[in-house]
RNA sequence: GCGGGCGUGGUGGAAUUGGUAGACACGCAAGACUUAAAAUCUUGUUCCAGUAAUGGAGUGCGGGUUCGAUUCCCGCCGCCCGCACCA
C-alpha cells in the first residue's frame, strides 16, 4: 500500500473511543436544558438493575436508545436522556447473607463497576441527572409520594391473604407469582394472612383499560396484554335466596334456625354480627370466616356474578368455592367441609395443575330458590372450580351453555338444560330444542328424572350435548326471553332480577389492589408510625426521610429491620398521640421504584429535591425502549402510579395529548442470543455447559471441547445466561473491536423486536465495515467540507447523488419507524458506492456528509473520528440531519418491467413521462414479449405508468 | 381453552398504498495480490434443466378475488409468546 492521504491508514478504536468521549465529557455536550425553546424529546431506556455486569441485553437495548436520541437531536429537538439505576432489591441482601457484606456496598460497588464499560460505549447520556433508587434523596421523595397517596385515598392497609415467597421470605404481588411460583426465587408460593399496605391501583382499573386505546406508538401485544390482565367484564351481580339455611354453621345441628327466629326485625349489620357469633360461640377458629357474608348469605342471599344472565333457565345448580365464607362457616362444624377443601389445596397451583384438575363437588344439601320459576329450588354444591378471587366466589351453573358446569354436571349427574338454539347451521347439532321453542320452562323440579323430556340435553330426547354451547343464538325453554337473542335476552333478564330487587348490572375487574409490603431491608421504609391507640400514623413530612440503619444484621432470617435493636422503637413516638410506638418495618416493593424514575429525571433529583414542574415539562416519555417482559409489571404500574401523582397535584400533564400516560412510544426490543454447546458425556445438567469459545468443529460436523478433547452437542441458540456458559462480555468486546463494532453489531441484520443471535463471523464483519467506512473517509482528499451540495453534478456524479439521497431517505424512514436494520442495509449500499467513487468532487464531498451524519447515531465516535478528517464544523453530534433532495429521488428515464400474463419477461428502459399508447406500442414491440405471446392474441393491456406493464394474451 | 404474533434461499433477513421476490449482510465457491497465510479487492451464489442464450418451478399447505398476490379473503398445518377453571 502506499501513503494516500495524511489520513492515519488504520482506524484505531482503542485509541479513537476514548479520545472523543473525553472531549464529549469536556464539552459537556449531552446535558439537557430545562429551558430550551426547542421542541422536547425525551428518550428513555428501561434502566438497570446494578447486579454488577452490565451484558449484550443492556446493550442492545441503550444502543438503540440512543440512535433515536442522537438522531432526534439532529433533528432539532431538545434531548432529555438520562441514566440511573434501579438499586433496591432482594439480590444485594441474598449476596450480603452469602457474602457477609452489606447491601449497601455490594449496590455502590457494582454502580461504579458498572458505570464505566457503559461509558466506554460512548452514549449520549446526560450522567449530571443520574441517581439510584437507593439513594436517600429518591426515597425521601418517593416516602413524600406514599403519604400524598395515602391523603388521596391511593393507599390503605387490610388483613389479606397474601402470596408468601419462603424462599424470600417476603410477600409478592399477583402480578409477581408466575405459575404459582415467585417471579424471582422460582419458590412455590403459599398463602398466608398477613397485615399489609396496598395501592389502590383498582381505582383506576377502567382509566388504565381506556387509556390503552389511545398508546398508538405502543406495540399491540403488550395493549392486550395489559387489557387481558385488567380484564374488564361486564354482568349481573344478583343473589339466589336460600330455601333453607339450617346447615349453615351450624352442620347438623338446626339450633341456628331457632336462633333466626330470635332475630330482631331490621337489625343493624353489627347486630347481625352479633347474633352469628353468639351462636358460633362454641367454635374456637371463626375468626377465619367473613362473617358478614355468611350472615348476608343467610338473611338475603348467595351473591353470584354472570355474564350470561339470559341463560338463567338452564340453571341447574349453584357453586360456591371451597373458599367461600359459607363453606368456610360450614366446615367449622362439619369435617367432610373441611376434608373437601383440604382435598381441593392439594392439587396445587401449578399452571398444569390447574388445568388438569378435575372436578370436584360436594353437595351441600343446602337449597336457593330460581328468581324466575316460582316454586322451583336449586342445589347448593361446593366446588374446586370455583374461585374465590374472582366476582363473589359463587356462581350459577348452566351445563348446556358452559363447558365446566357441563363437565360438572356430567360427573355429578345434575340436569342439563338447553336455553339456546344455535343461529349457526353447523352448530344446529349441539343443542336439540325438541319442538319449536321449546316447551314454556316452569318445571319446579328440576331433578333431572322429574324433568320434561323436552327440556333436557342429556341424552334421553334423542340428542346429547356433548360440547357446551356458547355462541349467538335464540333463546328457548326460557319463559318470558323466549325469542330474544343473546344480547337482549342479557338485557331483559339483567332488567327483570333488578326490577325483582334481587340484583344489578356491574362491572368486574381481574384487576386486583396493589400489596406493597415487603418484610426486607433493602428497600424504601414505609413512613408509617404503629401506634397503640391511635393505630397507623402518617410519619409528618417534615420528619422525613425514614431513614435505613446501615448496622443491621442477616444472622436471622426474616426482616433485619425488624430484629434491629433500636431502629424500631427507640426513640419513636406517635405524632399525633405522643405515646411511645413503633416504625413500621415493611418496605415499599421496588417496582414502586421503577413506577416514577423517569419523572425524577425531568425533575432533575437530588439531595435537594426534585423540580416536579420541569418534570412534567419533559413527560411524557417520547420513546421509552426496554423488554417485554415488563409489559404488564412495571409498566401498569407506571401508568397508575402517574395517574396517582396527577391526582396528588405534583404532575401536571395536562400539555400531553397522551393525557396521564407516562410513556408516549413504546418499543420493545428482542435478546441477545447465543449458541449454547453442551459436553455429550456428562450426565450431570449443570456441569454440562462450556464456553463456546473452547468449542471447536470437527470436519464431519461434529464437536469438540478444545481443553479436554471431550466431546460436544451444539445445544439451542438461547437469550445469554450464565448457567448456560454462552454470554459474551461486551467490555472484551470493546476491547477487542471497540464500542462502534458492538454498538453496530446489535444494531444489524435482525429487526429490533426480534432476537438478535451474536455470533462471532457477524462481529467480525461489522468490525470490517467500520473499517471500510474508514478507508473510504481517508481515500479522500477534502476539497469541500462534508455538508457540500453538489447541485451541478452529472454523469457518475449525479448517479452518487441520487444514490445518497435515496439512502438517506430510506434510513431516515427506518430509524423512524424503529426499523434499524433497513437503516444498516442503506448505509452500507452507500458505504459501497463510495469505495467504488473515484472522483474527488463536491458529490463525493456530500455523499460523505450524508454517510457519516447517517452513521452517527449508529457508531458516534467512527463517525466524529471522519466528520473531522473531512474537515466537518464542530462536532458530528452538533451536525444537522442532511436533508433529502426531492430531486434526487426521480430519474428522467425509468425501467419498466414487461409481464405477459404476469410473468416477467423483458423490460423498457423509457424516459418518465411517456404517454402510455406510447409504452404500450413500444412494449407490444419488444422482442422477448412477442416470443411469450406466440400464437396468442393480444387481449388486453395493461400499463400503470412508473410502475409494470403487463399484456394479456391467450 | 382464550388472546397476540410469525412461517420467504444454506443462514439473518428485505420487499409497509396489490406491481421486477430474495435488497443488505453472513456463509460458500472461483479468481487477483502474496514465497505462504491473514487482510484486502473482483466475480458468482433461490432451486431444477442447459456450456449458454433461455425455459420451468418458487414466499408453510389447499382454495378464492385480481390483468397481476409474499401482500387481500376463506379453510388447514406448523412454530413462538402471553394468559389460563375469570363465571
Amino acid at each position: 500500500m502506499t501513503e494516500k492521504s495524511n489520513a492515519p491508514e488504520k482506524y484505531n478504536a482503542a485509541e479513537v473511543e476514548p479520545r472523543w468521549q473525553s472531549i464529549w465529557a469536556e464539552r459537556d455536550i449531552y446535558r439537557a436544558d430545562d429551558n430550551s425553546d426547542k421542541p422536547k424529546f425525551f428518550a428513555l431506556e428501561m434502566f438497570p438493575y446494578p447486579s454488577g455486569r452490565i451484558h449484550m441485553g443492556h446493550v442492545r437495548n441503550y444502543a438503540m436508545g440512543d440512535v433515536v436520541a442522537r438522531y432526534k437531536k439532529a433533528q432539532g429537538f431538545e434531548v432529555l436522556h438520562p441514566m440511573g439505576w434501579d438499586s433496591f432489591g432482594m439480590p444485594a441482601e441474598n449476596a450480603a447473607i452469602a457474602t457477609g457484606g452489606h447491601p449497601k456496598d455490594w449496590t455502590y460497588n457494582n454502580i461504579d463497576e458498572m458505570r464505566a464499560p457503559m461509558q466506554r460505549l460512548g452514549f449520549a447520556l446526560d450522567w449530571s441527572r443520574e441517581f439510584a433508587t437507593s439513594d436517600v434523596a429518591y426515597y425521601k421523595e418517593q416516602q413524600r409520594i406514599f403519604l400524598k397517596f395515602w391523603e388521596k385515598g391511593l393507599v390503605y392497609r387490610k388483613t389479606a391473604k397474601v402470596n408468601w415467597d419462603p424462599v424470600d421470605n417476603t410477600v409478592l404481588a399477583n402480578e409477581q407469582v408466575i405459575d404459582g411460583k415467585g417471579w424471582r426465587s422460582g419458590a412455590t408460593v403459599e398463602q398466608r394472612d398477613m397485615d399489609q399496605w396496598f395501592y389502590k391501583i383498582t381505582n383506576y382499573a377502567e382509566d388504565l383499560l381506556e387509556g390503552l386505546k389511545g398508546l398508538d406508538r405502543w406495540p399491540e401485544k403488550v395493549r392486550t396484554m395489559q387489557a387481558n390482565w385488567i380484564g374488564k367484564s361486564e354482568g349481573l351481580q344478583m343473589r339466589f335466596e336460600l330455601d333453607n339455611v339450617s346447615q349453615i354453621a351450624v352442620g347438623q345441628n338446626d339450633n341456628l334456625n331457632a336462633l333466626k327466629e330470635e332475630a330482631p326485625i331490621n337489625p343493624t349489620r353489627e347486630e347481625y354480627i352479633e347474633f352469628i357469633q353468639k351462636a358460633l360461640k362454641s367454635v374456637p377458629s371463626y375468626d377465619d370466616v367473613d362473617l358478614n357474608k355468611v350472615w348476608e348469605s343467610i338473611l338475603n342471599g348467595v351473591e353470584i356474578f354472570t355474564t350470561r344472565p339470559d341463560t338463567l333457565f338452564g340453571a341447574s345448580f349453584l357453586a360456591l368455592s371451597p373458599d367461600h365464607p359459607v363453606t368456610k362457616c360450614m366446615a367449622l362444624n362439619d369435617s367432610k367441609f373441611e376434608d373437601f377443601r383440604a382435598e381441593c389445596a392439594k392439587i396445587g397451583t401449578s399452571e398444569e395443575a390447574i388445568s388438569q384438575a378435575p372436578k370436584l363437588g360436594l353437595d351441600t344439601g343446602l337449597r336457593v330458590k330460581h328468581p324466575f320459576i316460582d316454586g322451583a329450588t336449586l342445589p347448593v354444591w361446593v366446588a374446586n372450580f370455583v374461585l374465590m378471587g374472582y366476582g363473589t366466589g359463587a356462581v350459577f351453573g348452566c351445563p348446556a351453555h358452559d363447558q365446566r358446569d357441563l363437565d360438572f354436571a356430567r360427573k355429578y349427574d345434575l340436569p342439563v338444560i338447553p336455553v339456546v338454539a344455535p343461529t349457526e347451521e353447523k352448530n344446529k347439532d349441539s343443542v336439540h330444542p325438541s319442538e319449536g321453542w321449546g316447551p314454556e320452562h316452569n318445571s319446579t323440579d328440576l331433578s333431572t328424572n322429574a324433568l320434561d323430556p323436552r327440556l333436557r340435553g342429556d341424552g334421553r330426547n334423542g340428542g346429547e350435548i356433548v360440547e357446551a354451547y356458547t355462541g349467538e343464538g335464540t333463546l328457548i325453554n326460557s319463559g318470558f326471553l323466549n325469542g330474544l337473542n343473546k344480547a337482549d335476552g342479557i338485557a331483559a333478564a339483567t332488567a327483570k332480577i333488578s326490577e325483582m330487587g334481587l340484583g344489578e348490572a356491574v362491572t368486574q375487574y381481574r384487576l386486583r389492589d396493589w400489596g406493597v409490603s415487603r418484610q426486607r431491608y433493602w428497600g424504601c421504609p414505609i413512613p408509617v408510625i404503629k401506634c397503640g391507640a391511635c393505630g397507623s400514623v402518617p410519619v409528618p413530612e417534615d420528619q422525613l426521610p425514614v431513614e435505613l440503619p446501615y448496622d443491621i444484621s442477616f444472622d436471622k432470617p426474616g426482616n433485619p429491620l425488624d430484629h434491629h435493636p433500636t431502629w424500631k422503637s427507640e426513640g419513636v413516638t406517635c405524632p399525633t398521640c405522643g405515646e411511645a410506638a413503633e416504625r413500621e418495618t415493611d418496605t415499599l416493593d421496588t417496582f414502586g421504584d421503577s413506577s416514577w424514575y423517569f419523572a425524577a429525571f425531568g425533575g432533575s433529583l437530588s439531595a435537594d429535591g426534585m423540580d416536579w414542574d420541569a418534570a412534567s415539562k419533559w413527560l411524557p416519555v417520547d420513546q421509552y425502549v426496554g423488554g417485554v417482559e415488563h409489559a404488564v409489571l412495571h409498566l401498569l404500574y407506571a401508568r397508575f402510579f402517574t395517574r396517582g401523582l396527577i391526582d396528588c397535584g405534583l404532575l401536571d400533564l395536562s400539555h400531553s395529548k397522551f393525557g396521564g400516560e407516562p410513556f408516549a412510544g413504546l418499543f420493545t426490543q428482542g435478546m441477545v442470543t447465543h449458541a449454547t454447546y453442551a459436553l455429550a458425556d456428562e450426565k450431570v445438567d449443570k456441569d454440562k455447559w462450556v464456553l463456546p469459545e473452547d468449542v471447536d468443529a470437527n470436519d464431519d460436523g461434529t464437536f469438540v471441547h478444545l481443553p479436554t478433547g471431550r466431546p460436544v452437542l451444539k445445544g439451542d441458540i438461547i437469550k445469554m445466561s450464565k448457567s448456560k456458559k454462552n454470554v459474551v462480555d461486551p467490555d472484551e468486546i470493546i476491547k477487542g473491536y471497540g464500542a462502534d463494532v458492538a454498538r453496530w453489531f446489535v444494531l444489524s441484520d435482525s429487526p429490533p423486536e426480534r432476537d438478535v443471535e451474536w455470533t462471532e463471523s457477524g462481529v467480525i464483519g461489522a468490525w470490517r465495515f467500520s473499517k471500510k467506512v474508514w478507508s473510504v473517509v481517508s481515500d479522500t482528499t477534502a476539497t469541500h467540507g462534508p455538508m457540500a451540495i453538489a447541485s451541478d453534478a452529472s454523469g457518475d456524479a449525479l448517479e452518487l447523488r441520487k444514490l445518497a439521497h435515496r439512502a438517506l431517505e430510506k434510513l431516515t424512514a427506518g430509524i423512524e419507524a424503529f426499523r434499524f436494520n433497513t437503516s444498516v442495509a442503506q448505509i452500507y449500499e452507500l458505504t459501497n458506492a463510495l469505495s467504488k467513487y473515484k472522483g474527488q468532487d463536491a458529490a463525493r464531498m456530500e455523499a460523505l456528509g450524508i454517510l457519516i451524519r447517517a452513521i452517527a447515531p449508529f457508531m458516534p465516535h467512527l463517525a466524529e473520528e471522519c466528520w473531522n478528517q473531512v474537515g466537518g464544523e464542530d462536532l458530528v453530534y452538533h451536525a444537522p440531519w442532511p436533508t433529502v433532495d426531492p430531486k434526487m429521488l426521480v430519474d428522467d428515464t425509468i425501467t419498466m418491467p414487461l409481464q405477459v400474463n404476469g410473468k416477467r419477461r423483458s423490460e423498457l428502459n423509457i424516459p418518465k413521462d411517456m404517454p402510455k399508447d406510447e409504452i404500450e406500442a413500444l412494449a407490444l414491440a419488444d422482442d422477448a414479449v412477442l416470443r411469450s405471446i406466440g400464437d396468442a392474441t393480444v387481449r388486453k393491456v395493461i400499463v400503470v405508468p412508473g410502475r409494470i406493464v403487463n399484456i394479456v394474451a391467450s
